[in-house]
RNA sequence: GCGCGGGUGGCGUAAUUGGUAGCCGCGCCAGUCUUAGGAACUGGUGGAGUAAUCCGUGGAGGUUCAAGUCCUCUCCCGCGCACCA
């Protein structure tokens, strides 16, 4: 029977009575098994919270509440990743302080997850915007320098012109415009705070097989993202002296290499322009290719371009041949050496050049995979050769990352300030750790000045500060950080949030990490990276003691609008989970998200699907009307059935299938009648998805402690087992009919109960039985 | 181009991992009822056919008593990377 209920007024009266007792505090001090269970935290945008955002949330929120009532000490905090350039856009566009907008668009977040009834222990909210936390974000900076893992550089670097900042490559779509605005992103040297994130490449490759319970596509896009190859680091002498190091993932293919290839932007271009006879034209293809902008490039009909270099030759060190350079574009900078050598029967791209500047093409591997036209090592397989020819030309085997080291300077305000003071006489000085936090100070303008500097830079009395090594003039540092900062350790802090003495307590954090569940959808690299990359400094500092921060991984499909499109203010297609709330309900919303297919599948919303789940808890709230002195058999054996599947569903993730299991269980109990023992038994199996609702049922069956406190249902696998099952029969491997039989019933039972079946009988009549193939419990198979 | 996923009713999906394909839900159809409600109840709902029956998990082959599930080829969709040497 359908039962309305009136879910406002229960939502509130349980959101209150567990705040009130405390049933969502972590106990640091508990003995019981710890599990800590995070969701990605999320940055608080101006706009609120969508429908699809909650879907992560209610899961840990299902899985976290099973856990405690299955006995573990769970923590399952929530805090805020806020510093970042929407807020600072925001703040620029309405003359509102970052950290006022900031404050005002977590307040609202915080209200409508607590709408939606979730179990975080907010006693450890943290903010990466508080000095608070930020101390330990540039203690952790300080560190970086200390190690030499943090340089400035020159080099030049993505900078967006629009939001007049420098960006990591991560920052750039893969057009090469800015993520933020869409501009063409222009290359500009400048200098910036490099973190040498190229140092734990290996070790990050290396640890994704150790990841046995993370998604195998974002372990993929890890390693692509990574990038490496293995191959070779060859020098090649040049007619002017000087040596040119080139990195080729084909030795062997050495003796088919018939010209060199720079970079336009190679170091050693300007070294040789004396002797280069068409300077000029160099020049000019130089600048040409400057002013490409990065997406130009990407965009390139892929022509190959280039010009030679007049006047200067190299020398194949296998044969000593000499051969031509070439500057062009098709060979990039920041990858490798920035130099090639150019075996154009071996290389699609060498090649293409080959054939529109005529030159040699030298085939060296023939299609067997063996070695000709190589003197020595011609009949050697190519994959030997690879050492051997290498080895005879002095190089050196080696790999080299897709992966560049990690610019991590921002010109703009609402960051961390990175922690250094620059001296004129000691150079680049951090700032003493007792100093820390070094906070961001109030200034006029939040815009960023487009000097490259951030507008900090602007605020005299906060950039002029002594030398903490001389005691001379300084100058802070007055680039920020970028918004992957906070977010790349926050999960630790979490641990010990309060910690003014250290970035966490190392008691605590053997106790509690690492994360063994880490639930959220999209930066599938960035965050990960960056994160991974964090903790295992951390480990080599010894702060942690996990080589890797989240055990299993849980990659969310998001939630599209009814339309099929992203929900955006753009297309006026979001929904509101507050308006859901109100209408359906929370516990509805929760379900419905749950139900609504496997936990990794982008999926529609639709608002006839949360019509279904309301039914469903309608349902629920009437089954208290079917109350009987007994349960049959098929209840007991459906509950039973049903306890175990949630479990092991709950446990995997398989939130659909555990619902759609409970759905089953209460169209039998609606038929059938159930106990007020089985009823209570199904209210706690349910509550994790329906807190409120079930909490309220709870309580109306005469209970007086809280749902959440039970302890969650097990199961008798011998009551869940069906005393009889009906299996097929099939003839000459046709389904032909059923029977219904024992599930441990031999071969002459199953035969019997064929015999009684009418329609099988006939069929059997004309012809011999030659085969039976019988498997109890599944089917039966009749060969004629 | 390289790599990783995935193609099942009108829709979201399920399938004890080789054993009667389509569970659960949405939608739809028919009937009942009336506090005309984002109602509820009963029955039905993969396709074709009056039916027996036949067909059916992107397509084509194969293995097997038995294939959505395993193998080979192929097409399509999504994601990551991509002038990466």
């Amino acid at each position: 029977m359908h039962k309305k209920f009136n879910h406002a007024e229960i939502e509130q009266k349980w959101q209150e009575a567990w705040r009130d007792s405390d049933l969502y505090t972590t106990d640091d001090s508990s003995n019981k098994e710890k599990v800590y269970v995070l969701d990605m935290f999320p940055y608080p945008s101006g706009e609120g919270l969508h429908v699809g955002h909650p879907k992560g949330y209610i899961a840990t929120d299902v899985y976290s509440r099973f856990k405690k009532m299955s006995g573990y000490e769970v923590l399952h905090p929530m805090g805020w990743d806020a510093f970042g350039l929407p807020a600072e856009n925001f703040a620029i566009k309405n003359k509102i302080h970052p950290r006022d907008a900031v404050e005002k668009n977590i307040a609202n977040f915080k209200a409508q997850l607590a709408h939606l009834g979730f179990n975080y222990d907010w006693t450890r909210e943290i903010n990466t915007t508080d000095p608070a936390y930020y101390k330990w974000t540039q203690w952790i900076f300080l560190k970086l320098l200390e190690k030499g893992l943090a340089y400035e550089s020159h080099e030049p670097i993505n900078w967006c012109p629009s939001c007049q900042t420098g960006l990591a490559n991560e920052d750039l779509e893969s057009d090469g415009t800015c993520e933020r605005c869409g501009s063409a992103v222009e290359k500009k040297p400048m200098r910036q705070w490099v973190l040498k994130i190229t140092d734990y490449a290996d070790r990050m490759l290396a640890d994704l097989d150790t990841l046995t319970q993370w998604p195998e596509h974002i372990k993929e896009a890890q390693r692509n993202w990574i990038g490496r190859s293995e191959g070779a680091e060859i020098t090649f002498k040049l007619s002017t002296g000087e040596e040119v190091k080139v990195f080729t993932t084909r030795p062997d293919t050495l003796f088919g290499a018939t010209y060199l290839v720079l970079a336009p932007e190679h170091e050693l271009i300007t070294e040789l322009k004396d002797t280069i006879q068409n300077w000029d034209e160099v020049v000019r293809y130089i600048v040409l290719s400057k002013e490409k902008s990065e997406q130009d490039r990407l965009n390139a009909t892929k022509e190959k371009t280039g010009v030679k270099l007049e006047g200067i030759t190299a020398t194949n060190p296998a044969n000593g041949e000499e051969i031509p350079v070439f500057i062009a574009d098709y060979v990039l900078a920041g990858y490798g050496t920035g130099a090639i050598m150019a075996v154009p029967a071996h290389d699609e791209r060498d090649h293409e050049f080959a054939e529109k500047f005529n030159l040699s093409i030298k085939t060296v591997v023939d299609e067997a995979g063996t070695l000709v036209e190589s003197s020595e090592f011609n009949g050697m397989n190519s994959e030997e050769a690879k050492a051997a020819i290498t080895a005879k030309v002095g190089g050196k085997m080696t790999s080299t990352y897709r992966l560049n080291d990690w610019v991590f300077s921002r010109q703009r305000y609402w960051g961390e300030p990175i922690p250094v003071i620059h001296c004129e006489k000691c150079g680049v000085v951090p700032v003493p750790e007792d100093q820390l936090p070094v906070t961001l100070p109030d200034v006029e303008h939040y815009e960023p000045t487009g000097t490259g500097e951030s507008p900090l830079a602007n605020i005299d009395a906060w950039v002029n500060v002594e030398c903490p090594k001389c005691g001379g003039a300084g100058k802070r540092e007055t680039n920020t950080m970028p918004q992957w900062a906070g977010s790349s350790w926050y999960y630790l802090r979490f641990i010990d949030p309060k910690n003014d003495a250290a970035l966490i307590d190392p008691e605590k954090e053997k106790k509690w990490a690492p994360v063994d569940v880490y639930v959220g959808g999209d930066h599938a690299v960035r965050h990960l990276i960056y994160a991974r990359f964090w903790h295992k400094f951390l480990y080599d500092l010894g702060v942690v003691h996990t080589i890797e921060p989240f055990q299993r991984l849980e990659f969310l499909g998001f939630i599209l609008a009814e339309d099929g499109k992203k929900m955006s203010k753009r297309w006026g297609n979001v929904i509101n989970p507050d308006d859901i709330v109100k209408r359906n309900g929370a516990d509805a919303l929760r379900v419905y998200e749950m139900f609504m297919g496997p936990f990794e599948n982008t999926i529609a919303w639709s608002s006839d699907g949360i019509v279904g789940a309301q039914r469903f808890l309608e349902r629920v709230n009437g089954l208290g009307g079917h109350i009987v002195d007994s349960d049959s058999e098929e209840v007991t054996r459906t509950l039973h059935k049903t306890i175990k599947k949630v479990r092991d569903d709950i446990e995997a993730f398989k939130f659909n299938t555990a619902i759609s299991s409970m759905m089953i269980f209460l169209n039998v109990a609606e038929k059938e009648g159930v106990t007020e023992t089985t009823y209570k038994i199904f209210l706690t199996l349910l509550a994790p998805f329906a807190p409120h609702l079930t909490e309220e049922l709870w309580h109306e069956a005469g209970e007086s402690e809280l749902i959440h406190r039970q302890s969650f249902p097990e199961y008798d696998a011998a009551l869940a087992k069906d005393d009889v099952v009906t299996i097929g029969v099939q003839i000459n491997g046709k389904s032909r009919g059923d029977i219904t039989i024992a599930p441990d019933a031999t071969e002459e039972e199953a035969l019997a109960a064929v015999r009684e079946s009418k329609s099988l009988v006939e069929r059997l009549e004309k012809e011999e039985i030659k085969k039976i193939i019988y498997k109890p419990g599944k089917i039966l198979n009749l060969i004629l």
